[in-house]
DNA sequence: TCGCGTCGTAAATCATAGGA
DNA sequence: TTCCTATGATTTACGACGCG
C-alpha cells in the first residue's frame, strides 16, 4: 500500500492498512489570522502564482509548501461544497 | 417537499448521530473487511443508500472508525466479536 | 525530470449530542 | 442541570498518480 507499514505481524488485522510515515509532520492548526488571510487570498484567486505563494508564506510565517497544500485542500473543500449544494437541489 | 427540504437543512445545522440500523450496516461492512476496510466508491454509494446518509458521511465514518479502531483495538474487541458472530450466522442462511 | 494539479486518506482536532 | 465521553465533521499533511 501507499504509506508505510509499521507492523509486520500477519495476524494483526491492521498490518495491511495504510499508515502515515513516522516522518510526517504533525498537523498544526493554523491561527485565525492565518486562516483568514489565506481565505482572502483564495477569494482573490483560487490558484497561486509562484510569487503570491512566496509572499503569502512570508507574511503568514508558513512554508511555501504549507501554502501550496492549503490551496489544494481549499479547492477540494470548495468542490465538495459545490457537490453537496447540487445534490440537495436535484430530486 | 418543503418540509423535507427544511428538515435536511436543519439536519445540516445540528449533527445527529446515525441511526442504530445505519451504524449496524457500517459496522458489519467494517468488521467483515477488517484486513482491508477501504470500500470502493461503488461500495460507499451502496452503503450510503442502505444507511440513508451521504457518500461523504460514509467516508467520514470509515476514516473515524479505522483510526479509532487502530488506536485502541482492545476497546473494540467485544464489538469485533459480536459482528464476527453475526456475519458467521448470516453466512449460514 | 520537475513541479503543480487532483484524489483519497491519516491523524489530530473541533463541536456537540447524549447519557450517567 | 452538570459533567464526560463518544461520535460525526473539519482541518493539516502526504503518498500515489496524472499531465504539460
Amino acid at each position: 500500500h501507499k504509506d508505510e507499514k509499521p507492523e509486520l505481524d500477519p495476524n494483526n488485522p491492521v498490518a495491511n492498512w495504510i499508515h502515515a510515515r513516522s516522518t510526517r509532520k504533525k498537523r498544526c492548526p493554523y491561527t485565525k489570522y492565518q486562516t483568514l488571510e489565506l481565505e482572502k487570498e483564495f477569494l482573490f484567486n483560487m490558484y497561486l502564482t509562484r510569487d503570491r505563494r512566496y509572499e503569502v508564506a512570508r507574511v503568514l510565517n508558513l512554508t511555501e509548501r504549507q501554502v501550496k497544500i492549503w490551496f489544494q485542500n481549499r479547492r477540494m473543500k470548495m468542490k465538495k461544497m459545490n457537490k453537496e449544494k447540487s445534490d440537495s437541489k436535484e430530486q | 417537499v418543503m418540509i423535507l427540504r427544511s428538515r435536511f437543512l436543519d439536519a445540516r445545522r445540528k449533527r445527529r448521530n446515525f441511526s442504530k440500523q445505519a451504524t449496524e450496516v457500517l459496522n458489519e461492512y467494517f468488521y467483515s473487511h477488517l484486513s482491508n476496510p477501504y470500500p470502493s466508491e461503488e461500495a460507499k454509494e451502496e452503503l450510503a443508500k442502505q444507511c440513508g446518509i451521504t457518500v461523504s458521511q460514509v467516508s467520514n465514518w470509515f476514516g473515524n472508525k479505522r483510526i479509532r479502531y487502530k488506536k485502541n483495538i482492545g476497546k473494540f474487541q467485544e464489538e469485533a466479536n459480536l459482528y464476527a458472530m453475526k456475519t458467521a450466522l448470516g453466512a449460514r442462511q
